[in-house]
DNA sequence: TTGTATGCGTTATCAG
DNA sequence: CTGATAACGCATACAA
């Protein structure tokens, strides 16, 4: 910048201010973007981090991006982001605890402006010196959490079970013991079946136990080739879409013999068809959601949980 | 620092010196430790990016995370990169050919040590004054490109097909003109099929053609219920996919009627079973190759082309 | 081995 | 509206 302003025989304040589109006259913009040009001058933007603090650089915090929720957020907050003319700093914790932990550290290092975070720590310390908005897990009321509205999603579940005919459903899930958001879509899909007068019985594996437990709990309610539920809700898409295939291959038909609702809304390579009937979370409302939060200037006056709405789609996994 | 440094009773480079791990004696390291602790200092980066001008930072240019075959690659390079203590700033183009030169752009001025690019636009420069590598896109022997090999993955297609009955084959594809590694999967695929002796068709649409002329062209090929081909070898798993749907309307069935091989190796939700028989992409090895090749200290010494193995996998869709 | 001093590239303040 | 200058936090060459 230095050797512009002496290439432009002008000042350096000169120089960044037409950098930085302010008002310079005429005559001077002139020599300066010549000189620039000349130059092939490029602008170095650690010199204004170190000067201003601000990177213009949310970090984002994520299990991984294999997932295709996962990386269906990903992709939503990069866009949400990129509106804003922010960078992304993508962290993948692959469920590792310590990682959430050190990323938190690292980004704070690098002078982000602000950190969203999908995590499992159950101990995990949020900073009070950078804006931090989690997903889909409630911390303290001075973190704003986004979720979709789980419980909602789950009530969804079951009043459609209800309404396509199902008479004996079953909640199944497998997942941390950690409760969060996604743990009510259980507390809905219960409440909503006790409403209707609904049948139901719910499993819930702890994160690591067999999948093994599933299929005995779909045996044990065998009765002469007939399955006791003919209903089910998953925690989400893949286990529905792993279920069904045990189904399958115990001769039963879906939705036919059984009707079954995931939850997460996943498309076939990630944008053709749902992939099972499916409660879908929105996700680009999520994102945005996520991003104006952690960009807000006012963090304290934001709502500290916003849930947002879901809806039904079919899938094949229903009766249409 | 300096802060430190006044509280620990010593001078701001032992401080840095501590921070660093560099070689300092024991009492001062203690009187700099505890004096950290007590302030909770916490390590500036942009301080150390402006003096040293690196920023352990790669950036990584890919048209999106949606794509489950992108997806696993951002992974991979995440993983990679995390294992040589480097970050990722990630730039998604959506195959805007704009954002490709304005990603290159603002990486640099980011100061970051490298870029990773996978992209479309044909008339890209690369940047000579910051490591480049390409992946599946051979620029100039100046700029590395990492691929897996494509020609062997069509002419395994191929020999694959033979092996398994089939005796007349197609390959379809759709994607953009431009030529690049990619593109010798139909090479591969031909020159196989002539060398077998194999009859065979390719039907190939540039992008934005309409699915439409796949269903023409399997309809056109249709005599009294039967297709006339026996195997087809798709560009993408993807495709794969949509044409093994197209062949079930038609009433033809997968893989009795039709064995069809993709390319990529996509799998269910990243890690259940692949989605259809497939080529399958070395993921993890290319992004492996793509960051120590990027991070080489003498990029001009590193070969030009990089081609990785690829290797057939059942997903269901061949006869076993 | 430790202390001192300089400069990296930028923004922003203040004086002209 | 422009010019001069200090300061941001750190690494490092050099002096002690």
């Amino acid at each position: 910048m230095a050797d512009v302003a002496r290439e432009a025989g002008v000042a350096l304040g000169t120089v960044s201010r037409v950098v930085n589109g302010q008002q310079v006259g005429e005559e001077f913009r002139a020599k300066v973007e010549e000189a620039i040009q000349r130059l092939g001058y490029q602008y170095n933007n650690s010199g204004r981090t170190l000067r201003t603090g601000s990177t213009n650089t949310i970090a984002f915090i994520i299990p991984n991006t294999i997932n295709p929720y996962f990386a269906l957020l990903v992709h939503h907050v990069n866009i949400a982001l990129e509106k804003r003319n922010c960078k992304m700093l993508l962290c993948f914790t692959e469920y590792d605890t310590n990682r959430e932990t050190e990323f938190i550290q690292m980004a704070r290092q690098n002078q982000v402006d602000g950190i969203i975070a999908l995590t499992y720590n159950p101990g995990l310390t949020i900073p009070a010196d950078v804006p931090f908005v989690t997903i889909d897990r409630f911390f303290s009321t001075s973190v704003p959490c986004i979720a979709s509205d789980n419980f909602g999603g789950g009530w969804l579940a079951a009043h459609k079970l209800k309404e396509l005919g199902c008479t004996n459903v079953a909640f199944m899930r497998i997942g941390s013991s950690l409760t969060n958001e996604p743990s009510k879509r259980k507390d809905g899909f219960v409440s909503a079946c006790v409403e209707l007068g609904l049948s139901f019985e719910v499993i819930a594996l702890e994160d690591g136990a067999p999948y093994a437990e599933f299929e005995k709990f779909l045996t044990d309610h065998m009765e002469n080739g007939k399955l006791a539920f003919d209903g089910l809700f998953t925690g989400t898409d893949m286990l529905a879409w792993m279920i069904i295939q045990t189904l399958k291959k115990m001769g039963l038909r879906v939705p036919e013999d059984v009707q079954v609702i995931g939850f997460d809304g996943i498309r076939t390579f990630g944008i053709l068809d749902y992939v099972v009937s499916t409660i879908v979370q929105p996700v680009q409302e999520i994102a945005e959601a996520c991003v104006s939060t952690v960009l807000s200037k006012h963090l304290s006056t934001v709502p500290s949980l916003i849930c947002l709405p879901v809806k039904y789609a079919f899938g094949g996994t229903t009766k249409e």
